[in-house]
DNA sequence: AAGTGGTCTAGACCACGGC
DNA sequence: CCGTGGTCTAGACCACTTC
């Protein structure tokens, strides 16, 4: 028996979503010691160095941390930085429930240097979706999307008004977003934004261009965004 | 022999080192295979796990790529995306020279709401160094730094004008940076920074507050920097 | 002293890639 | 087919923390 037990999955996957689960249930809770090496080689009748690896992979995660001489325990909870989330997912990850507004959900002929964004000819056609974002019932943010419009020229006829972007993509059409690179200055506010926005015209606002990245490495959303600065501030975490 | 062959080095950091030191002097470059693991566990005369586990780590740091069947690879060049650098390493990384004016570097009494966000007492004394940061002979931040009077008092004395504040921190204070929390919005100019900056009063600039943590996770600098944002765009990269 | 994580051995079989 | 990485065994000694 030099493998798995039956099934396909490695014995040391079992043992990680063993512990993970019990994490994820609250029997286990921050700080709380879990199983050491021995115990796990024990109970799940394995050897040391197989359980040693669900530790280590569970430890890389920042799942589990491990204090040579004392133990291992579960870490405490992580907080969410650098993830690409869509509109939805961060207004739920701070408890909020996500209001949006559909100005314009169309296809636009020309556009060269959007569809130069996405790695794509300057007359590719283009699907322009425009949404006014709400927080607490005021509007704070403009959010403009553009995709190819022959890969995702369905959306036009999509609920946009209801439904989140990313889960359309990832649902409907089967893609798969892996990352986004993000550019963000500062930029004062228009007339038009100004009036959308309910501030004052001249107002400095976030602006970010974002470009969203499929897990194949293709460009596939670029999105520019204006956000009210006194309403949102962008959290970052950068590594030495 | 169960353990290291005489120092107290690990066999799987040394072997490591040595792929580590081959791909820095060029003699490895991005896409080429790396020993496989036998190969490794016989020519360093250690048994496979061990071999194993050096390459092992060094993916997880992204230094090499492994596949299934094919062999190891070392990683294509990483691009430095959520990076923590200092102002100079920032400027190299461009190909640029770093110039900065030393405005201020002194050590204030009361500043109850810094000393919050570095998690001291509200009457802890504190270093304060103001630095004006140009590019191309033209004023594009200002960043306004804060420490520990306690810890680093001796910063005042310090050529601040000239080297790099990380550089003093990690060389003569034995201070070991690991990551910081930013965060970022936008701000009209008020008369004094639109002086410094020579831009308009109100024009909008990138505002960036941020915490540098050390490798202990103690809260060490407080920055709080505003940037001409026509001359400076923040990247960053989100990954779901 | 007992228990923990960190390192290590000398093998083994499996699944996959490229020839 | 052979070589690769992926998983696994049944032990071992060391360094460290906790009691």
């Amino acid at each position: 028996m030099a493998q798995n037990g039956r099934n396909g999955t490695p014995a040391y996957q079992r043992i990680r979503s063993v512990i993970w689960k019990r994490i994820e249930a609250g029997q286990l809770k921050p700080g709380d010691v879990v199983d050491s090496e021995r115990e796990l080689a024990r109970i799940h009748r394995v050897s040391l160095m197989t359980a040693r690896h669900a530790l280590t992979s569970l430890e890389r995660e920042g799942v589990v941390q491990r204090r040579r001489g004392a133990g291992t325990f579960v870490a405490p909870p992580k907080i969410h930085f650098n993830k690409l989330m869509s509109y939805s997912e961060q207004m739920a990850s701070r408890g909020l429930v996500a209001g949006s507004e559909l100005l314009c959900n169309k296809i636009i002929d020309y556009e060269p240097e959007i569809a130069a964004r996405l790695a794509l000819t300057p007359n590719h056609r283009l699907v322009k979706v425009e949404r006014l974002r709400h927080a607490a019932n005021e509007p704070f943010a403009l959010e403009v999307c553009y995709l190819s419009a022959e890969e995702f020229g369905g959306l036009v006829s999509a609920p946009l008004g209801r439904g989140s972007l990313f889960s359309i993509l990832e649902r409907d059409f089967g893609v798969e977003l892996a990352h986004a690179d993000e550019e963000v200055d500062a930029t004062a506010a228009d007339s038009r934004i100004a009036e959308l926005l309910g501030v004052p015209r001249g107002t400095p606002l976030l602006r970010i261009r974002q470009v969203i990245y499929s897990s194949k490495g293709k460009a596939t959303i670029y999105v520019l965004g204006f956000y009210r600065s006194d309403r949102h501030t962008l959290l970052i975490r950068r590594f030495r």
